[in-house]
This record gives C-alpha cells, sequence and structure tokens, in this order.
DNA sequence: CTAAATGCAAACGGTTTGCAGGCGA
DNA sequence: TCGCCTGCAAACCGTTTGCATTTAG
C-alpha cells in the first residue's frame, strides 16, 4: 500500500462522480501529487482487478469509472453540463429481464441503462 | 452521389449488424472498393449529419452505427460471439421515463437500454 | 531482499484533419 | 466551371506497454 494508492481511495470515496483516467489525474494534481497518468492507469486497472470499482460508458466512448459498492443502478446525463448522477430503482428491470430471456431465449446476465437529457441546473 | 457513397447506403441497407467504421472499411474491401479509411469516416458522419444513421456504444467504446429508421429499439449483446441483435418494446419505457423526469426534476430526451449476456448459439 | 509500484518514453488503435488533386453536376 | 468528394499523410487523443528505477513489507 503506497502513498499513491491511498490517495486513489480517497479520490473515489470522497467523490460521488464518474471519473475518467484524467479526471482522477487532473485531481491528484490539484492535490499537488505529480502521478504519472500511466500510473493512474495501472491503478484504476488494479481496483478494477480487486473488484472495487467498475468501468462504465456514456455515449461518448470515454471509460469512466464508478464505485462498485455504490451497488446496481442507472444514470441520469446531463447533455448540457455532461454530469452524470445515479438513480436507483426498485425491482429495477427483473420483471422485463425475465420476459426478453424468455422471448429471445438469451441469457441476460446484466444490462445498462442510461437517460440522457436535461438536469435541473441546466434548464 | 458518388460511386462510393452508393455503396455506403447498399451496405447499411443489407446489414442488420451494428458497424464500426473498420467494418464498414472492411465490407468494402471485400466487393473490391478500395475506400480510404478516413473517407469512410467522412461519410458515416456525413449521413448521421443527413439523420440517416445513429451512432452506438456498447461496453467496449467503438462507436458503431444503425440504421436510424430501424427505429427506437434495445440491444441484446453476447459476450461470447459479440454479435448484437436489436429488440423492441411496446411503450418501451414510457411510464417509467415519465415517473423519474417527475421524481428528478431531469428532463429526459432519449435513453440507451443494452443487455448483455450469452445467445442462442453461443450456449 | 524481493515483489510490487512507479516514471518515462514509445507504441498503439480508433478517429480527425489539412492539403492537394479528382470527379460529378 | 465550381464545389464537393477523395486519397494520403500526419496529427490527435485515450490507452497500453517495455524497461529501468524506486519503494514497501
Amino acid at each position: 500500500m503506497t502513498s499513491g494508492r491511498k490517495w486513489f481511495i480517497k479520490i473515489f470515496l470522497n467523490n460521488t462522480k464518474h471519473l475518467s483516467a484524467q479526471d482522477v489525474h487532473q485531481m491528484l494534481g490539484n492535490q499537488g501529487l505529480d502521478v504519472n497518468l500511466s500510473t493512474v492507469y495501472r491503478e484504476l486497472q488494479f481496483f478494477v482487478d480487486e473488484g472495487v470499482i467498475r468501468g462504465v460508458q456514456f455515449a461518448d466512448g470515454v471509460q469512466r469509472y464508478e464505485l462498485k459498492e455504490d451497488g446496481h443502478h442507472h444514470h441520469l446525463i446531463c447533455t448540457k453540463c455532461e454530469n452524470a448522477q445515479d438513480i436507483y430503482m426498485e425491482n429495477d428491470l427483473d420483471n422485463l429481464e425475465k420476459r426478453i430471456t424468455k422471448e429471445n431465449n438469451f441469457q441476460i446476465s446484466h444490462h445498462m441503462l442510461d437517460f440522457y437529457g436535461v438536469c435541473a441546473s441546466c434548464r
């Protein structure tokens, strides 16, 4: 457990956002920590392998990460300010998944559901 | 309307798949059409601007395209063979969208819903 | 002391762009 | 003819990798 790694955890725990490698790199820089960008990528991969974080993709194709302990949820992505917030749904799409699995003979393991639109503060 | 552009349309009309620029480039090549890759990107952008096709993103971050006239639908993406098929839902998530819009004060314009799993032929 | 973590530079894959020439209307 | 379409090469951006060095346990 190195000092750099400790900072990683702090950044993710203190942040509700969905961070790209560049985001993390910049936030470390803001704290005076001059960590190499490739180290950032390696740390992110490390935490993915450890099951601590998980990658998410929005429409721009950039890889972002979120804490896995936040559980399964979906995103409201503002097309103006680019911010994304999490939303949680009871029962999620369980019934829908069951129906689709049956009707299409396709064994669903998980899904990604993201809503795009304009958030309250951008309207 | 150049000869190359005609081929583009054919490829999309004859194809139910979700094609990346590289896919299209290769398919053109298979037909003996040696179109430059950057031309492919430009054609794709042209058809996006014209409203003929639309970009879609799966988990790998590669930009793919589908015919817009296929209407709104979702995807069943096989994690083994990487193929994606379209599924259509009556009423879609209309009620869900309304509820979320109201509960979160977020004006939803559209959504992306993709299911990941194993398709019939890969099981 | 050893394995893991890091910096650095180079390579990579997908995508975009500037420019010069070619083609369609 | 004129403007759009195209090829080519170079640049770009996010990401990965090899290698030498430093650090933690």
